[in-house]
DNA sequence: TTTACTGCAAACCGTTTGCAGTTCC
DNA sequence: GGAACTGCAAACGGTTTGCAGTAAA
């Protein structure tokens, strides 16, 4: 059973097969699904399930943290389960793919914010910029 | 006049009244609108300018770089006029208020990237949490 | 048995588009 | 005069919502 259906039967959350579906659905690396996304993948294992269970179901799991949302800009919101370790994302602008990296500012961060009053309670960054095989396929056209 | 207009005239622009009354709206410092906050202070400009005509034109100045995109992920895109020099944002988790803030992360950012293929031509931060006068409405209401 | 949850379908919101008419150069 | 631009209104894609029915605890 997976980490997350633990948590949110801790919760207190009825474990449903819709919930369970997309718990199974969320569980891997490096994933950064679009809510149609979840549901096309959710259906292999549910068929029946529908886009309302999915979408109320991931707005509760963002409300709660235990699902990031990024936002690349570019139309639909991308739901990514990878919660409990701080990273940022990296954007390609050809492809569009997404990859993770580690969250590391050293601490600089906050120097940044000095004279501001803001105070900081988490940040994210968005790297632009071409993924490995684009960067090949550029190479290739040319 | 504005400079924008003037950078817009030297790229073969048409300036009708429509962009110039944009361009008006997107003249200040800190500016950080929706396509309907650009739409409504058009109008008082130009009251008769269409949505249509602001989403395309907001739309070629993102295209060309003139105008940046924030996207806050929730809800709609705003829109920043502050192209020029590169900074990032704070945005207040309670009020939604965004602030500009002075980009530096003193080379470490392509630190990060190291074990990444990744070509990387940009990046932005978003820093999360509370603006001044959120923190001072919250410790005056305990 | 209770009440949280699900599915349907319609509504919603921000944004884009086709096209006929207008206007800048 | 001609191409570029505008405005309208309809369409669009992603997301939310009301409600009646279903099922987890």
């Amino acid at each position: 059973m997976s980490d997350l259906i633990v948590r949110l039967r801790a919760r207190g959350w009825r474990i449903t097969p819709q919930r369970q579906a997309i718990a199974l659905v969320l569980d891997g690396e490096n994933l950064h699904l679009s809510a149609e996304g979840v549901v096309e993948r959710a259906r292999r294992i549910l068929p029946g399930i529908s886009m309302a269970t999915v979408y109320n179901t991931l707005n509760e799991l963002v409300a709660m943290g235990e699902v990031l949302e990024v936002s690349t800009g570019s139309g639909a919101r991308l739901f990514d389960p990878n919660a409990t370790h701080a990273h940022h994302h990296l954007v390609c602008s050809a492809c569009g793919e997404i990859h993770d990296v580690q969250a590391d500012l050293g601490g600089r961060a906050p120097d940044m914010l000095d004279r501001h009053d803001f105070l900081v309670t988490g940040y994210s960054v968005v790297f632009n910029g071409l993924c490995q095989n684009c960067q090949a396929r550029r190479a290739a056209e040319r």
